[in-house]
RNA sequence: GGAGGGGUAGCAAAGCGGUCAAAUGCACCUGACUGUAAAUCAGGCGGCUUAUGCCUUCGAAGGUUCAAAUCCUUCCCCCUCCA
């Protein structure tokens, strides 16, 4: 393998936001090996939306240059939970479901990575035998006070705020990691930074050469504001319907949607600039949706929300339910449908204008509704079922 | 081991015997305006009811009272300080 330094120099500082130190990512290239490169997910939340995809671009970048993939399943640590940002505790996951968990995470990766090339480990592994003694002599190659660098731990510090041990164990474990698997070079967001750094610093104690580091930037969510998560329910999921991956990027902000365009697609800002916002957003919809799907579906989700939105038209595929009754009350036949969670919630919604049958508005909460034949029901502009008697 | 602070709706945070289904902010929902954007404005945001009625909520269980989120007892949980 010959490989050409500069332009892999090139092609990985593309998008980054740290590269620490280049000189050593340099050195190891000039060696003409593949890189041994790591990347940990946790396995407690399965599902890969648009922010994963950022440090998973970065990876197929990295295979396309010949470079040697290391997925690792966290499956091990996230029985701890990573203390990075939120200080919630996470429910605690069985082998089995952990298991499950990662067999979807890898399907979705694989939607960007290449599995050919890309070996899969389970860090539990190596970390479910570790000894006690083990575990103090790994505690005892770090100090407080550079765990303190970090700046969640030192704010909480300050202000007096609890730290439990164990979040000071997880960095460690996952630099040991590093050190079990021998990586050259360790990826992961702008919030992983000193968990990564702790890797190289536990990698040159066990006599290894340090992993060389690297941060991505982390993806806002659909509000914009917080970090795309699952949790937060302001992410865009790979495995998505084209037309609802295509509708939620068309309700982000126009701010938000040139970030989006920056980390999630090739387009130049410049070209960006000069569109109109909406025309722009279009266009970073269907790149997206063609992204996990294909082009054709991609133009199918663009004609459906342009029928829908600008048309108002109907969605193609609304859910059909079916009720016992001939007829019902709207009250009633919202609960039943989902489309109010309660009675109150229904009355509500008619009383704000909210409600819709077949494109009707409905004034009266006593309406009745007549359902030997089919029925197009909906609230807002986003949730609609049809309903029919069966 | 000692001293103190606290658990209120999705979150944050008021209330500290009746006027509390519980202020306010954020989030969320509906409507108007739009480019299903942002900003803004209006309304809503426990449940049930043919409106001003009833039922279940303020960590849990008991108790005092005509009346408790508010007082008392016990329990559970969280946090801080001193050692």
């Amino acid at each position: 393998m010959q490989i050409d330094v500069e332009k892999h120099l090139r092609i990985i500082k593309e998008n980054i936001v740290e590269l620490l130190p280049e000189e050593e990512l340099i050195c190891k290239l000039k060696r003409n090996k593949p890189l041994r490169i790591k990347w940990g997910a946790d396995p407690s939340a399965p599902d890969i939306h648009l922010g994963h995809t950022v440090v998973l671009n970065k990876l197929k970048q990295f295979q396309d240059l010949g470079h040697h993939v290391i997925f690792l399943i966290g499956d091990f640590t996230a029985m701890i939970g990573d203390p990075t940002g939120k200080s919630e505790t996470r429910p605690i996951l069985s082998p089995e479901e952990v298991k499950e968990n990662a067999k979807t995470y890898q399907k979705q990766v694989f939607k960007i990575l290449d599995p050919k090339k890309t070996e899969v480990v389970y860090n539990s592994n190596w970390l479910a035998d570790l000894k006690m003694a083990d575990l103090i002599n790994l505690a005892g190659k770090y100090t407080v006070a550079r765990m303190l660098e970090r700046e969640d731990f030192m704010t909480r510090f300050e202000k007096e705020r609890p730290i439990s041990i164990h979040e000071f164990l997880y960095p460690l474990i996952q630099g040991y990691d590093s050190v079990h698997l021998k990586s050259d070079l360790e990826i992961g967001g702008t919030d992983q930074k000193f968990n990564l750094l702790v890797g190289r610093e536990l990698q040159r104690e066990f006599k290894q050469e340090p992993q060389v580091i690297l941060t991505v930037p982390i993806l806002e969510g659909t509000d914009g504001v917080q970090k795309m998560s699952k949790s937060l329910g302001n992410y865009i999921g790979v495995t998505e319907p084209p037309s609802e991956i295509f509708g939620k990027t068309m309700s982000i902000s126009d701010a938000l949607m040139h970030r989006y365009f920056t980390l999630l697609t090739e387009m130049s800002p410049e070209e960006i600039k000069r569109m109109h916002p909406k025309e722009a957003k279009m266009i970073l919809a269907k790149t997206i949706v063609a992204r996990f799907y294909d082009e054709k579906k991609a133009i199918a989700a663009e004609q459906e929300f342009e029928a829908v939105f600008k048309e108002k038209k109907l969605p193609q595929d609304i859910l059909l339910i079916k009720i016992k009754e001939k007829k019902a009350n709207i009250l009633d036949l919202m609960v039943k449908t989902g489309l109010a969670s309660s009675k109150g919630e229904a009355r509500r919604l008619i009383s704000q204008g909210g409600v819709r049958v077949n494109d009707q508005k409905v004034a009266d909460d006593k309406f009745e509704a007549d359902l030997s034949l089919e029925i197009v029901l909906n609230v807002g502009k986003l949730k609609y079922v049809r309903v029919i008697c069966g």
